[in-house]
DNA sequence: CTAGGATCCTGTCAGC
DNA sequence: TGCTGACAGGATCCTA
């Protein structure tokens, strides 16, 4: 679930918690989820936070750096650091040993929960989904990860480029124009456009979530091959892509903030954007259509019938068989990724 | 080379 | 209530 958005806006939010702290104890509860010798970052300090696509890479003082992968279920929590900007207006309650985000949260004291939105947000940590742990001088990490498809790596800090997942990456949409998404396209123009787009090799970023909004966006069926898709089509998909990743940029993607609304009650992130995804059976916006969930990709896959018609001009058209259904901006903020994409 | 399916792992939910 | 199978927002590996 942690696609580009949301692992962006984690690296923000951890920005403001760990940067400049020193690293004390690592604690790994799953062998799996934690890749290579702990000890080597221990007593190093967090120098930068950057992110290539949906990983996210911190940068220690000591040469080494922690390449993150959240995959599906991944989370990062972090809280109890001390502030230099703000003081602490309540003393912490002592009542509770272990306490939770949102504890901290009003003792005003930076903490920041973002990824996979559940109720560990919520929760006291470590939990059963907790695979490691990164204790600092006034603080802690933690990385949970339900189904353990998630990461953390130490890899020296001058071959985190040539990472093979990292150095596999395509651009992002940002810094691809339509025409080169085009081009992309042609290399794979038998496969259908969603399985396209989610390749990190042909364009960077998009996830389920925002393939399927950024084509009905586009108002292209997910299913067509991407062979039959126009170049005027691709660079409607690119602004589309760019589109709803801001706008969830923009609303925080799936943090505690999002899932914790302000009266305390759990919300979806999905419903501040989404116009299909996790929609199906309701109206499209658009034209009143009822959005169907559809399989594509051997992935969930949700469009408007009518936005999103299957069909297209093209010959290839009648060799293709109609998938059956399952059931029932352009404007660039002032920030810049840290492989110089201009977001 | 491409395209599609299985796979890693755990939890949840629908259907019987 | 308990069981079973399908499915879940990612990416890789294997096969044809």
């Amino acid at each position: 679930m942690p696609e580009l958005p949301e692992v962006e806006t984690i690296r923000r939010g951890l920005n403001d918690c760990i940067r400049g702290k020193k690293i004390r104890e690592v604690k790994v509860f799953c062998e799996k989820s934690f890749i290579g010798p702990k000890e080597v970052i221990l007593g190093a300090k967090v120098a930068e936070l950057r992110r290539f696509g949906k990983a996210l890479v911190i940068d220690l003082d000591n040469g080494v750096s922690l390449i993150l992968h959240l995959r599906m279920t991944g989370q990062l929590i972090a809280w109890g650091f001390l502030s230099e900007r703000k003081p602490q207006r309540k003393k912490p309650s002592k009542v509770s040993k272990s306490r939770t985000c949102r504890d901290f949260e009003t003792e005003n004291r930076p903490a920041f929960a973002g990824g996979h939105p559940d109720d560990s947000f919520l929760s006291k940590l470590p939990n059963r989904h907790t695979r490691v742990e990164i204790d600092f001088e006034d603080g802690k990490l933690f990385f949970n990860d339900q189904r353990k498809f998630g990461f953390v790596k130490p890899v020296p800090t001058d071959e985190v480029l040539s990472d093979k997942f990292i150095a596999s990456l395509a651009p992002e949409p940002w810094k691809m124009t339509g025409r080169e998404l085009w081009e992309r396209l042609q290399r794979h123009k038998g496969a259908s456009i969603k399985a396209v787009i989610l390749d990190q090799k042909v364009i960077c970023g998009l996830g389920n979530i925002y393939a399927d909004e950024a084509l009905y966006f586009a108002k292209i069926h997910p299913a067509r091959p991407a062979g039959t898709v126009s170049l005027a089509e691709a660079e409607t998909l690119i602004r589309g892509a760019r589109e709803v990743m801001e706008r969830s940029l923009e609303s925080g993607g799936s943090t505690m903030a999002t899932y914790v609304k302000a009266d305390g009650t759990k919300g979806d992130y999905l419903e501040l954007f989404a116009e299909v995804f996790r929609r199906e059976g309701k109206e499209c916006r658009r034209c009143g259509a009822e959005i169907v969930k559809i399989r594509v990709a051997g992935r969930g896959t949700h469009i408007c019938p009518v936005c999103q018609p299957w069909d297209f001009s093209s010959e290839e058209k009648s060799q293709r068989k109609e998938p059956s259904k399952v059931s029932k901006s352009g404007t660039c903020p002032d920030f810049e990724t840290d492989n110089g994409d201009i977001l």
